[in-house]
DNA sequence: GGATGTCTGTTCATTATTGAACAGCATATG
DNA sequence: CATATGCTGTTCAATAATGAACAGACATCC
């Protein structure tokens, strides 16, 4: 039954992928986590063994023949096998151990995560949570991670959410700041105010702050993560909007309108739909929904007895 | 971007499937051409990995899980894909070098192929024949073979066939079975003969030989291999459906009817189309084409001389 | 120019994988 | 009942794959 008289290895077709997406041998190790050697070897053993050259050396890197081409739609649909076999069998596995692999912001990583899975890991010490941080939607649709924690409710129909509650925003400022420039007016936009936004929006995506206008606002700083967000603020860079749990712990800012209430997002627990049943998916799915559910009025409205000191602070 | 702390050999999935197959890891390790305990070691590996029980012991062997079985439909994905991939990159292939794996009968086999690919060897020594006897027509379409030479044109659509030309066949025995039960009538069926025939049909699926019936004819041998049923006309077991090549060539059997014309079917070369291109594939089709077209009279008609020589004798 | 970083190719010691040989067990076969 | 056959599991020596370390090439930055 074996077709050929020198079978070839399956996984070398892993190495040609890798090479073929990255253009080098070395980006590719990494990703695959061996010696940059072995993917030469793999590589030279793969081409000998199909009698192909696949890929050829170019001033910058390697690019694929057009052999290699015309092959790569075959290794591309062996690598979604092998990961929907793997996600199959992930999501099969009864066991209460292993790695789940959690992606989320920043800061719900903070408030929320880190203490669930710290309680979670006294129950089932078998348990190993990679956490990966970040706002990217894709990860779960591209097998990154088998849980988000996400914002937006994404489309994508073999992913399955559950609504975990809301999280409540706000802006915030450093006092100095706003004894400084001022306190703006609501509903009269940001106007000559220095913003601290996300980088992926150059104003554009994100166009308002609690739905006030940021026309005419200077950026101050521009950065995905909002613990440093709200560390620009505290150092008297300009008005941030963090979420409310945050920006209410840091004794540094206040809220701008401390009599306002919050902005509310709802919060996703986003599973790819094969992993529901998996045991070890379930245990920390419903170890933060638990969390969730237990700080429900700290994520949706902050610190009340922080809120009203800076009240009183700001009033004054 | 790696997706797991202890990433798995896409590899073990062929183990996998082997053993879900057979039954058994011995004979998944034949197939694989390696010994039994790698294939043991590479499967426990694959469920730890994967974190399930793939395979369960069973009295008679082993079978697959419902963990087993829910990804077998991605494992056999990737086999599909590899196989593909193999052949795709096979067909890019323009050396004249390497395996090229044929199939066809037995008579074809040593009347046409031997020779072609004898001299063809000469020509490029660095060719190998692996050279597959049999009735089967499936190997193509399961690419278990590159070639085939068949004398029915398959009718799946990625094959390519191209036409050789036709072989007659016609009825032989040997002269003391003749003498000792008579000669048929043409026209009268072979009822109170004894017949050789193919094992695949019990008489239901060819009942006929040169368009005479088989009613009530005994069936003498059954055997698929042409030689050996000419062996058997030859040890005065009955009358047999010989290749007039074949027969012909055959001091101990004579035609039945000498005068009468052979019952012809085409030969037909059969290929994957995504081999088509490939130069080592192009070399051997041409040379087994131009053997044919070399030999055209022969395989028609079988070797005159004899024939003649042939009627003499059954005329006396 | 010199320094720095990234990439590839080579060598060699370390490590992991492999299969031959043997033993145990079950099932046919005489 | 003895024998033969086929399968699995274990041990250990031989083999194959791996990566750390180094060297050379190329580009970029100061």
């Amino acid at each position: 039954m074996n077709r050929h008289p020198a079978t070839w290895q399956w996984d070398d077709v892993r190495f040609f992928l890798a090479v073929a997406r990255t253009g080098s041998l070395s980006s590719a190790a990494r990703m695959l986590r061996v010696g940059h050697v072995t993917v030469g070897r793999r590589i030279a053993l793969l081409e000998k063994r199909l009698g192909v050259v696949l890929l050829s050396r170019t001033p910058d890197g390697f690019s694929t023949t057009l052999a290699g081409q015309a092959i790569l739609q075959q290794c591309a649909a062996m690598e979604s096998a092998a990961l929907d076999l793997e996600r199959i069998a992930a999501g099969r596995d009864s066991r209460v151990s292993g790695t789940v692999r959690l992606t989320t912001t920043e800061a719900l990583a903070h408030q929320l995560v880190v203490p669930a899975i710290s309680a979670l890991r006294q129950a089932h010490p078998e348990l190993q949570i990679d956490l990966t941080l970040g706002v990217r939607v894709l990860d779960i649709a591209r097998r990154d991670a088998d849980i988000a924690i996400r914002l937006a409710r994404p489309a994508t129909p073999e992913l399955v959410c559950r609504k975990l509650g809301e999280v409540g925003s706000s802006l915030y400022a450093s006092r100095r700041y706003l004894a400084k420039h001022g306190t703006p007016r609501r509903g009269q936009g940001l106007g000559d105010f220095d913003v601290i936004t996300y980088t992926g929006a150059p104003a554009a995506a994100r166009p308002f702050f609690m739905g006030e206008s940021l026309e005419g606002a200077r950026v101050a700083t521009r950065c995905d993560n909002p613990l440093v967000q709200m560390r620009a603020a505290a150092d008297h860079s300009g008005i941030a909007e963090l979420a409310c749990f945050l920006g209410d712990a840091e004794p540094d800012v206040v809220r701008v309108w401390p009599d306002e209430p919050p902005a509310l997002r709802t919060a996703w627990l986003v599973v790819h739909q094969d992993l529901r049943r998996s045991a070890r998916i379930k245990v920390v799915a419903s170890a933060i929904t638990d969390a969730f559910h237990r700080q429900l009025a700290t994520l949706r409205n902050g610190h009340a007895v922080k809120r009203s000191a800076a009240a009183a602070l700001a009033r004054t």
